[in-house]
DNA sequence: ACCGCCGGGTGCC
DNA sequence: ACCGCCGGGTGCC
C-alpha cells in the first residue's frame, strides 16, 4: 500500500492557477515565503483510528443519529480534567465527553496540534449512559510517530480501521466510510489532477436546466432586460421565494435530515434565501439585482413605490440620496416588515451603482436609495430601515463594526443583504469578512464575477456568509466538502457540485440561450508596436543593467543552490526593485528614482531603510496595491517588519484586536511601534514635467498614434493604460502641448473625483475628453469606460490577466465599436522578457497543473525569479 | 448501568 | 475477618 502523500491531487494545484489570477507584489512576495495552507494532503494524510467511548450523555441535551459526525472540542478550563475534550453534534449541542483516560492523549495530541480527530458515531445511539465513537487522526506525515507514541503511553493503540462496523452498513461509498471515520485509503480511485481539474473549470457551469424561465421586472424599471437577465431575474426571485429545504437535507418522519453528517433536527432548517450570481462581468449583475429589488418585495409582489409627477431631482453629493420624493408608503409589506435592501462594494463601484439606478429607475416613483458613506453619514437604525436601498462599501461596513458599539449596519434587519464583487470576503481573517457575516437579514445574495479565485477555501466564506448549515461552520465545510475534493474524493466532489448548482447562477460570454450567444461583443485586436530606444536611451538603459547585474550577480549563488526562505524574499525584492528600474527605464528616464542598494539588514536603522524601499517600490510599482485587509486602495500606507505593506487603520484596527496580533499574510508577530511609513514623494527624482521636460521613444510612439487618430476621427477616444502613475505625469504634457482634452483615472483619487472622471469621460458631448490616463489596476473590476474604442498599453504587466481585465472596462456591453489594443514594447529590454513570462503564465493556467506537489511550486517560482534575473 | 466500582454488612457447612 | 463474599448505592468531565 502506498502512502497518502504521493500522488493525490492537492489544492496546491488550484492555488497555482493564482499565476493568471491578480495578484500584487506584495502578496506574491508573501506567497514565496508562505506555507502553501493547512490542507495539503501531504499535511493531512490518516494517521489511524481508534474507539473510544462518549460518557455522560445523560447530562447533556444534544443527539446524535447512527453514523453521525460529531466533533471534538477541548475543554482546557474543565474543572474536573484539564484534558476533558467535549462531543458535540453538528449543531454544536453538547452530546458528552471523551472517557478521560483517551481524553489524557488526546487532549496531548489536540493541544499540540500533532493531528486534528474527527468523530463518528457508529452505533448505540438510543444509549442512555455512553455510546462508542469512532475516532479518526488526520495530520502531518511528520506527526505520526508522536501521535501513535502518545496514544500507547496511555496504553491504547492506533488502528487503520474499524472492524465489525460494516456489517450493517452497506454502503460502499468513500463518503459511507467516511462516515464511519474509516480509512479513505479503501475508497475508490481518487480523481486524477486532470479530472479534478476538468471538474472544477466545469463547477460553476450550470446546464441552465430550470434555470430558463423569464420574468418580467416590475413597472418600476424603465430598461428592457435581455432574455439572459429576465432568465436571472426569475431564478434569483424563485430562490428568494423558495419554500425547498437547503441543500442535504431531508424531511424524514417529522425530522429533518441532513443525508451528508446524519444529523437531525425537529425544528426545520433555516431557509437559504439567495445565493450566488455569478455571471461573467458584463452580463448585467447591477441591472438584474436592481430589477430584482423593485420587483421581489414580500409575498412575491413588487416593492410598493409612490409614483410621482413630479421628476426625479439628481444630485450625487448629498450623502442622502433621494431618487424623487420622499415618503415610505406604509402598506403592501407583509411578513417581517423588513424593507431595506442593504448593497455592499468595493468603492471602486459605488458610482456605478448610483448610475444605474438611476439610469434604469423610471423616473417618476420614489425609490429611497441611500448612500452610506462618507464622515457626514448618518447612523440611524430607523432612518437606514425606511430605505429601499441602502449602499455602502466593504470599508464603511468593517469600519463600523470596528466600533463595536456603533454599527447601525447591524442593528438593522434587512430584507436583502447584496455583497457585490462578493469574492473579496475570501479571507475569513479580515475584518470586513467578520463584518459581513454579522448582518442580519432574512435573504443574501452574492454577486461576483469570480465566485472562485484559487481555492475552495474560498467558498467556504461564501457558505458561511449564506448561512448554508452545516457548511457555515468551518470543520464541516473541511470534513465534507474540502477534503474529500482535495483528496481527488469523487462523493466529496459530486456533493460540491450539487452544493454549488443549487444555489448559484454562473453564465459566460459564451454561453448560450436557445442556441444564441447571450451577447455578442464587438471585435477586439491586439497590436503590438515594438519601439526602438534611442542612442542615449540605449546607453543609460544598458548602464542599469550593468549595474543591476552586479547586485544579482552577488545573490545568484545562493539562490540557484538552496535557498533560505528569508533571504529569498528580501532577494526577490530587490530584484524586483531593480526590474522597476528597468522598466522605468523603457518608458522614460525621468521615472526612475534613485536606487538605495540593500545589503543585509543589520541595525534597526539599516532594516527602516530597506523597510523604506521596499515600501516605496511597491507603491511606485504602478500598480495600485490593495492592502490585504480592506482589499481596496492602500491609504497611509506602512509596512510591516515582515515586509508587508496595509493601511495604517486596517493593520492597527488588527493589532489592537488581538492580543498577541500578527501579521495576516505571514503570521509574523507585529507591533504598532514597528509600522514603517511611507515617506512620500519627496525623496523621489523630480519628475521632471516643468519646464525641462524631454519625450521618450515610447512617449512619442504614444503621440504619434493619438494624433493619427484623431485625424482619422476626432470623436475616438482612448484610453492610455500605464502601471506608473508618474508616466501618466509625464504624458500629461505633451497631451496638454497637442491641445487634447483628456480625464486621469488613478488609484490614489478619492471617490468623488473618481467618479467626476468617468463620468467626463464617458459623456459624448463634442469638447469632452476624449483620452483617459489610467493606472492599470485603479479602481478594479466593474467600471465602465465603453466610449473608448483604443486602448494604449504603455507598460507590459506581470500578469497578462490584469491587462486583460483593463481591457475589459471597453470591451464590455455597451461597447458599439471594435476595440483595438497597442501595446508598447521595447525592443532588447527587460520589457520583452516579462512579455515570454506573461506567455508562460498563460500556458500554465490554460494547460495548467503540471505541477501537483508544493515542492514543486516553489520550483516554479524558482524559475520565475531566475527568468525573471537574465537581464 | 443487564455494567464496574465503592464501601458497609457480614461470616462453617 | 488486618480477609472474601454479598448486595445496595451509585454513576462524565
Amino acid at each position: 500500500m502506498t502512502s497518502n502523500s504521493c500522488c493525490h491531487p492537492s489544492s496546491a494545484f488550484i492555488d497555482f492557477l493564482d499565476v493568471g489570477g491578480t495578484m500584487t507584489i506584495s502578496q506574491e512576495i508573501a506567497n514565496l515565503t508562505e506555507d502553501s495552507g493547512q490542507d495539503l494532503p501531504e499535511e493531512n494524510v490518516q494517521i489511524g483510528s481508534i474507539q473510544g467511548t462518549v460518557v455522560g450523555l445523560r447530562y447533556y441535551t444534544g443527539t446524535v443519529n447512527r453514523g453521525e459526525m460529531v466533533s471534538l472540542v477541548r475543554q482546557p478550563q474543565n474543572p474536573y480534567d484539564r484534558n476533558a475534550v467535549m462531543v458535540a453534534n453538528v449543531y454544536g449541542s453538547q452530546v458528552g465527553h471523551i472517557k478521560k483516560e483517551l481524553a489524557a492523549p488526546m487532549a496531548y495530541i489536540m493541544d499540540n496540534n500533532l493531528a486534528r480527530v474527527e468523530g463518528v458515531v457508529p452505533y448505540g445511539e438510543t444509549n442512555k449512559f455512553s455510546m462508542p465513537v469512532n475516532l479518526t487522526f488526520w495530520g502531518k506525515e511528520e506527526n505520526r510517530d508522536a501521535v501513535h507514541n502518545q496514544i500507547r503511553r496511555h496504553g491504547f493503540k492506533l488502528g487503520t480501521e474499524f472492524k465489525g462496523s460494516l456489517i450493517w452498513y452497506t454502503t460502499q461509498t468513500s463518503l459511507g466510510r467516511d462516515l464511519l471515520g474509516l480509512s479513505s485509503k479503501m475508497s475508490a480511485i481518487p480523481l486524477t489532477v486532470e479530472e479534478l481539474k476538468n471538474a472544477f473549470d466545469k463547477l460553476f457551469d450550470d446546464l441552465m436546466e430550470d434555470k430558463t424561465r423569464e420574468m418580467e421586472p416590475a413597472e418600476a424599471v424603465c430598461t428592457s432586460l435581455l432574455p439572459h437577465q429576465k432568465q436571472a431575474l426569475s431564478w434569483m426571485t424563485s430562490r428568494e421565494n423558495s419554500n425547498d429545504l437547503p441543500p442535504f437535507w431531508e424531511e424524514k418522519s417529522g425530522l429533518y435530515f441532513n443525508v451528508l453528517t446524519n444529523f437531525a433536527v425537529k425544528e426545520r432548517p433555516e431557509k437559504v434565501l439567495g445565493g450566488i450570481l455569478a455571471d461573467d462581468m458584463g452580463l448585467g449583475k447591477t441591472l438584474t439585482t436592481i430589477a430584482l429589488i423593485v420587483s421581489n418585495f414580500h409575498n412575491g409582489k413588487p416593492l410598493p413605490l409612490e409614483q410621482s409627477v413630479r421628476s426625479r431631482k439628481f444630485d450625487r453629493n448629498p450623502s442622502l440620496w433621494v431618487v424623487g420624493t420622499g415618503k415610505v408608503p406604509s402598506g403592501g409589506s407583509g411578513g417581517s416588515g423588513a424593507r431595506a435592501t442593504l448593497i455592499v462594494c468595493p468603492l471602486s463601484v459605488l458610482s456605478n451603482w448610483l448610475d444605474q439606478f438611476e439610469q434604469h429607475i423610471r423616473a417618476d416613483v420614489t425609490l429611497k436609495v441611500y448612500l452610506y458613506y462618507g464622515a457626514e453619514r448618518i447612523r440611524s437604525v430607523k432612518l437606514l430601515s425606511e430605505q429601499d436601498v441602502v449602499l455602502t462599501t466593504y470599508n464603511v461596513l468593517s469600519s463600523d463594526f470596528g466600533n463595536k458599539a456603533n454599527s447601525p449596519l447591524h442593528k438593522v434587519n434587512w430584507l436583502r443583504v447584496v455583497l457585490d464583487e462578493g469574492h473579496v470576503i475570501r479571507n475569513p481573517n479580515a475584518l470586513q469578512s467578520k463584518a459581513v457575516l454579522e448582518l442580519q437579514s432574512e435573504r443574501r445574495w452574492i454577486l461576483s464575477g469570480t465566485p472562485i479565485q484559487n481555492s475552495l477555501k474560498d467558498l467556504y466564506m461564501l457558505m458561511s456568509f449564506l448561512k448554508l448549515k452545516p457548511f457555515d461552520v468551518k470543520e464541516w465545510w473541511s470534513r465534507i466538502i474540502q477534503r474529500p475534493v482535495t483528496m481527488g474524493d469523487r462523493v466529496g466532489l459530486k456533493n460540491l457540485q450539487v452544493l454549488v448548482k443549487g444555489i448559484t447562477l454562473r453564465r459566460t460570454k459564451n454561453s448560450k440561450v436557445a442556441g444564441r450567444m447571450l451577447v455578442q461583443l464587438p471585435e477586439r485586436r491586439v497590436f503590438v508596436q515594438h519601439v526602438t530606444l534611442s542612442e542615449d536611451e540605449r546607453e543609460e538603459y544598458e548602464q542599469v543593467r550593468k549595474e543591476g547585474r552586479k547586485v544579482i550577480g552577488r545573490w545568484k549563488q545562493c539562490i540557484y543552490s538552496y535557498f533560505e526562505e528569508g533571504t529569498i524574499m528580501t532577494n526577490y525584492a530587490d530584484v524586483l526593485a531593480i526590474l522597476v528600474r528597468l522598466r522605468q527605464y523603457c518608458c522614460h528616464p525621468g521615472l526612475v528614482g534613485k536606487y538605495t542598494g540593500a545589503d543585509d539588514p543589520g541595525t534597526p536603522s539599516e532594516l527602516r531603510e530597506r523597510l523604506i524601499n521596499k515600501i516605496t517600490l511597491v507603491l511606485n510599482s504602478g500598480s495600485d496595491e490593495e492592502c490585504a485587509i480592506c482589499l481596496d486602495s492602500l491609504r497611509q500606507p506602512v509596512i510591516t517588519y515582515c515586509a508587508h505593506v496595509y493601511c495604517r487603520p486596517c493593520i492597527c484596527e488588527v493589532i489592537r484586536s488581538e492580543k498577541q496580533a500578527r501579521c495576516p499574510l505571514c503570521r509574523a508577530q507585529i507591533k504598532t511601534k514597528e509600522l514603517v511609513e511611507y515617506p512620500g514623494e519627496e525623496m523621489q527624482a523630480g519628475a521632471a514635467t516643468g519646464e525641462n521636460w524631454r519625450s521618450s521613444s515610447k512617449v512619442d510612439a504614444l503621440m504619434s498614434n493619438l494624433l493619427k487618430l484623431r485625424n482619422e476621427d476626432p470623436t475616438v477616444k482612448s484610453l492610455v493604460v500605464s502601471q506608473f502613475t508618474r508616466f501618466m505625469d509625464l504624458i500629461e504634457v505633451p497631451l496638454r502641448e497637442y491641445g487634447f482634452s483628456f480625464t486621469r483615472l488613478d488609484g490614489s483619487m478619492a471617490q468623488k473625483t473618481r467618479a467626476k472622471a468617468i463620468q467626463d469621460f464617458q459623456d459624448s458631448s463634442p469638447g469632452s475628453p476624449t483620452i483617459m490616463l489610467l493606472s492599470l489596476k485603479a479602481g478594479g473590476v466593474g467600471i465602465n469606460l465603453t466610449a473608448a474604442s483604443h486602448v494604449f498599453m504603455m507598460d507590459p504587466a506581470w500578469n497578462p490577466a490584469a491587462e486583460d481585465q483593463c481591457v475589459d472596462r471597453c470591451h464590455r456591453l455597451g461597447q458599439s465599436r471594435d476595440v483595438v489594443i497597442t501595446k508598447f514594447i521595447v525592443k532588447d529590454s527587460v520589457e520583452e522578457n516579462m512579455v515570454k513570462i506573461q506567455k508562460k503564465k498563460q500556458e500554465l493556467v490554460d494547460k495548467a497543473f503540471g505541477v501537483k506537489k508544493p515542492q514543486d511550486l516553489k520550483q516554479a517560482r524558482m524559475e520565475e525569479i531566475r527568468a525573471l534575473m537574465e537581464i
